[in-house]
DNA sequence: GGCCCGAATCTGAACGGCCAGTCAACTCGA
DNA sequence: TCGAGTTGACTGGCCGTTCAGATTCGGGCC
């Protein structure tokens, strides 16, 4: 008991840190994300936050796929629950537009994301995790199209591997624009188009268009 | 004559910082960009970097939109010569997939993308720059597409600016992944990939895949 | 032409702030 | 008593920015 509490500390401490990580990145940007706004965050002074992690760089890589793993981890405990398909892609897409759901008080994961593609650009351990999250990702979607086709809602078409590909590519997309406040990208559009363009890639009807 | 050579000179120092700043951002990143190392790219003191660029930051910003302008300007400049629309979107699509063209030594424009993102984040100048740049790109496919439909190539159908962003998010999404090296995703496959999704999308035939 | 002057251009040393990472010392629970 | 956890002052280097001066250039004047 005592030694699994103390692990639970040292582990409660680790994610403490990186989830302030996750948040000041969030809020402030990589860039300009100090050692010393981590520690305030956790109220912790700031040469406790290297104690727990070699480097400031190491944290920061950490911190970005732990953000991620939380998303998806989200992501996957609320697909869980819907019973159809449809209901479970029109969750997918709505999880993913930035700023849709305000519930949560959610951090915009977006904003990480485009920190880790920078990151992954040059560093060769944040360029695999990349992958692996990406991965991830699309399987996500893909799975989603397989059940559709085992219960019947969606017909049979395009490999379900190569759509969640496309799909998952264009929320990518989409998803920049809206979180940039693109004046012509709202929130609520870009679920209408995701929900369009994946039935038409898909092949099921569509849902009317609100008057 | 003298004034007007007088003023060229001083635009091409401005250009030439411009243009060392792009590579050497595409080259080690924004983050680790420093002064000294556009200076020494340009074969001049770092001091005269801040002589023609009232700060570091200012100058990033410029770099960036510079480089991307050059990027649109030989994109036009090529779709111009193009005689079919159709080979217009296959041309716009080649010159958007990271690494497929290897001529001129091109750098990843895209590369440059993503660090306009990061700062379009925060940075409200790079914001609405962003929007003016991205408004321009998914303009010109929808014009590509306006194009062939007054040829009679493509079929009428789906608005076609509702198009331009359609493929065009697509586009950025797969770019992002293939500039990451995806184990999953070539430059070939993004450009067949990207190819595909357009003729479902705007209504075509398709390309016959290749043997 | 040859000379001069002022402005534009350019240099590189020096300044100053910032911040990652170190460390010696303290706390406290077991 | 021991050692994991924690502190916060300190340091060492880095880099944006400034600045005082050197250099170059172009045009007016003899």
């Amino acid at each position: 008991m005592g030694r699994t509490k103390q692990k639970q500390q040292t582990r409660d401490r680790h994610q403490e840190i990186l989830d302030a990580a996750a948040r000041v990145i969030t809020e402030r940007g990589l860039a300009e994300t100090r050692i010393s706004d981590i520690a305030e965050r956790c109220g912790v002074s700031p040469g406790l936050i290297l104690y727990y992690f070699e480097s400031k760089d190491r944290l920061l890589v950490e911190a970005l796929t732990f953000a991620n793993d939380q998303f998806y981890l989200r992501l996957s405990r609320e697909l869980r629950r819907m019973r159809s398909a449809r209901q479970q892609l029109t969750r997918l897409i709505e999880l993913s537009v930035p700023g849709l759901l305000p519930e949560f008080e959610r951090l915009d994961e977006w904003a990480l994301w485009i920190e880790i593609w920078v990151l992954a650009l040059r560093d060769p351990s944040m360029a695999k995790e990349r992958e692996v999250l990406d991965r991830r990702w699309r399987q996500s979607i893909a799975e989603v199209i397989h059940r559709g086709r085992s219960t019947g809602e969606f017909p049979e078409g395009t490999d379900a591997d190569e759509l969640g590909m496309q799909i998952g590519a264009l929320i990518d997309g989409l998803a920049v624009q809206v979180l940039m406040n693109d004046t012509t990208l709202s929130p609520a559009r870009m679920r209408q188009v995701c929900m369009d363009v994946a039935a038409r890639l898909i092949g099921f009807a569509p849902e009317p268009v609100p008057a």
